[in-house]
DNA sequence: GAGCGTATTATGTCTATACATAAAGAGATT
DNA sequence: AATCTCTTTATGTATAGACATAATACGCTC
């Protein structure tokens, strides 16, 4: 009846109620652990996990204590494109726009970390939920990645899907941001020049090299969503 | 040498380099455990951990797999606005626009899952970097969640930050989109009426109670920004 | 008092063992 | 074939004991 959940909410408990105060040091594991009657790994688990989500702050020999201003840590989930369209209940598409060798634009070279002018692939798609557009992307893809050099058909399979399943699992780092549409944003999402678009900035490495950069745009309406 | 991160590095390694393909299954934890060398419980705590982050899926007699496809799972660290403008070398000031009694709006009253018309306290704030427009924030807080029901002076402190210090620890949603700002929105920023802006949308619950919902403008160039 | 090494200590992690639990799969029953 | 029950099994978790590690606090030296 004892378990690390039931430490971690007793605990909890004790933070909200202000037993512990933000900034006041808790007893330590040990401690604990004779208090609740269990072991000292079952309660570690337990101070671990608030740690983790930002509530306590734990240091070696310090000892824990209640955050004093917890930083919320908010968990995105990035889906592929298509799932999300799909989890609408709306059906999925996409289109090439255009897709050619092109060297990396000053702009996108820094996002990389490559050198400006090297050569890339650059793919411009319109993505379509239920017929309409839903959202527009432009992405430069580092041919040194695509295994055996083959230039995979994006046509088929859109370009973020075909980089999960045939690309080694990569680490990245994404940004959000509001702007207004350009004229050409505008045209492909059927918007007017200026409107407010949700825009989605990814960069994505191997362990090693630079995948891709991705930028994604969203009209009016979309929202991104998150649990704390 | 061989510590939890060591199998978990290893056990990454094979999903990069697909000797583990997406949807199949791996070997099991006891399996692993002997061919790494190390105990039960160090396997499991390595691939719990990825699990976590989404890479493998895990059924109790069923196995682990490989994710098929990977819902990535990007954390936020939510700050409180003070210390963001703090990070990045600014002043932090804020100044209180109004601030009221008021019967909850219908829209809002949808989202934080009260009875429209409820009696409310409505703040908007506006939060200054280095003296310049950087927020704009509107509120509704339920009078419920005050301690004895002293109305707090949020001149002196933000609402925010008051929350976070003297209201229980919370559970919420969060949403983020981009809109066009109404002329009063423009006008707080310093912006064109219709200029796009970065809206965050907040809603917080104690246990049992709705404590507050926020709606937050940010001007052009701010960036929300994350890692995998 | 300032600076530096060292003992102390709370957390971090590993191990071996045990039992709990969810759920798949087999087998029996309708 | 469909439904139910039971067995099996992989993961989930608890435990006691041990050692590792980081970092504070103390005491020593200058």
């Amino acid at each position: 009846m004892t378990g690390w959940e039931d430490v971690r909410a007793e605990v909890l408990r004790r933070i909200r109620a202000r037993d512990w105060a933000p900034g006041a040091i808790i007893p330590g594991e040990e401690a604990l652990a004779v208090e609740f009657g269990v072991a000292r790994a079952t309660v570690n688990r337990a101070l671990r996990d608030l740690a983790e989500t930002g509530l306590l702050e734990r240091r070696r020999k310090a000892g824990t204590r209640v955050a004093l201003l917890p930083v919320r840590k908010a968990t995105l989930d990035i889906s592929i494109i298509r799932q999300e369209v799909e989890a609408r209940g709306e059906g999925y598409s996409h289109r090439v726009l255009s897709e050619r060798l092109e060297a990396v634009p000053m702009a996108v070279a820094l996002r990389m970390g490559v050198a400006a002018g090297m050569e890339s692939i650059f793919v411009e798609t319109l993505h379509l939920a239920g017929g309409r557009p839903f959202a527009h992307e432009v992405r430069w893809l580092n041919p040194a990645v695509l295994p055996g050099g083959v230039m995979p058909d994006f046509g088929a399979v859109s370009a973020n899907e075909w980089l999960v399943q045939n690309v080694a699992y990569a680490v990245g780092d994404i940004a959000f941001s509001a702007e207004g549409a350009s004229r050409e944003e505008a045209a492909a999402l059927g918007l007017m020049e200026g409107a407010p678009v949700f825009v989605t900035e990814r960069m994505t490495w191997t362990s090693d090299a630079p995948i891709t950069f991705v930028r994604l745009l969203h009209g009016p309406g979309y929202r991104l969503r998150t649990m704390i």
